[in-house]
DNA sequence: GTCTATATGGGGATAGAC
DNA sequence: GTCTATCCCCATATAGAC
């Protein structure tokens, strides 16, 4: 068994991805960082050039595994006759899946992390990542059209947004009714059982006959 | 016309719902707020005592009202002999609807705030609100198991989880695709758009016969 | 590559005059 | 209630020894 901890590299991305995700950006200071991680103050400076290169370079890692996944999925998907919403579906949760259950856990932190991001509007995902993959968008657009010819292309831009925020926010453990109440309506954080559900509550709201 | 401008108090407040979701509450300096407020720096901590205080007071001014609107919504709901699904997501819908469309900007600024505070799991949303409003979920769980009693209470659990959260971030303008597009999808802050497509997705998914 | 020491600036908070 | 001046702390970043 390995237990040599990997690289100061290494070891900075992986507490950098948690901290960011828990106290956000402007919250988590490179001495936090560098304390936890074991490593000198310097050693971010040094590796990375600065705090904002090092934020880039979280996302980096991580990201382009989980689009390449996807798109992997959507070519498969295109080799058959007759492509299932399900299927559809199932090619944008199976990576994602794939992320959260993540044995070293650093997947299921980066969804996390990728939405708290997003909600932060921050520049790295405005600027930095949105032009690399606007493919992903692109193709997914076509293959809802695909699978939902009948709908209108305004209507079915609206499901798409809907399914993606629905799923997108389970896989982050977002959980609206938190606001609320101190105990959680559901355990969000068992990713089968999370999938057992948002599945069919997607696949109902997308298949849904167009209202007149 | 009244143009005389508000009190320092509200100006403060005003001011910082704005900078707090744009730049988030780390990333917020009290410079930053006393200056564009057109204040004295210690005003806030003259005012508040803190900018912990402060951040407080912002959600205090804002949530009650809309609570009360929603419990109000379902008080009236509940004197009805047969509620629709229609009915009771409507009764959610309808007061995000009135802050979304408040005339000073505020109030939809608000629930961005409310669901950047949300992810970043803040500790006033943690500690302060959430014991103030589980009364919320109560009446909602409630209110659910009325409309849906066919359901196993789980599967309830999750559709009412996956509801609130499209609906939620629907209102907050959080848009998953923006992550890989400089385009949106949808063009989603015309709060009347997305109540249109919006209601029927969430009714779809949530009448849907439960699976064997 | 790693460390210590430090430069430089901005943060929240407050004392005390007006 | 409002202002100036200031305290003290912590932030990022870097210079330079090892």
């Amino acid at each position: 068994m390995d237990t040599a901890k990997p690289d100061t590299t290494s070891r900075i991305l992986d507490v950098s991805e948690r901290l960011f995700v828990e106290h956000g950006f402007e919250g988590t200071s490179l001495r936090m960082i560098t304390q936890q991680a074991g490593v000198n103050l310097a050693a971010v400076n040094y590796h990375f050039g600065s705090k904002d290169a090092l934020f880039e370079a979280v996302f980096l890692r991580r990201l382009a595994p989980l689009i390449n996944a996807c798109l992997s999925e959507l070519d498969t998907l295109e080799t058959q006759p007759e492509p299932s919403v399900e299927g559809l579906v199932m090619s944008f949760i199976r990576p994602c899946l794939m992320l959260s259950k993540d044995p070293s856990r650093g997947g299921a932190i980066f969804v996390r992390l990728l939405s708290r991001t997003l909600v932060e509007n921050h520049r790295v995902l405005r600027e930095t990542l949105s032009q690399q993959y606007s493919l992903f968008v692109e193709r997914y657009s076509a293959a809802f059209q695909r699978v939902l010819p009948d709908l209108d292309a305004e209507e079915r831009a609206w499901r798409m947004h809907f399914s993606f925020s629905v799923m997108f926010n389970a896989f982050a453990g977002n959980d609206v009714l938190k606001i609320f109440t101190r105990s959680q309506v559901v355990s969000a954080r068992d990713p089968d059982m999370i999938v057992k559900h948002l599945l069919p509550y997607v696949v109902s709201a997308l298949v849904a006959p167009a209202r007149i």
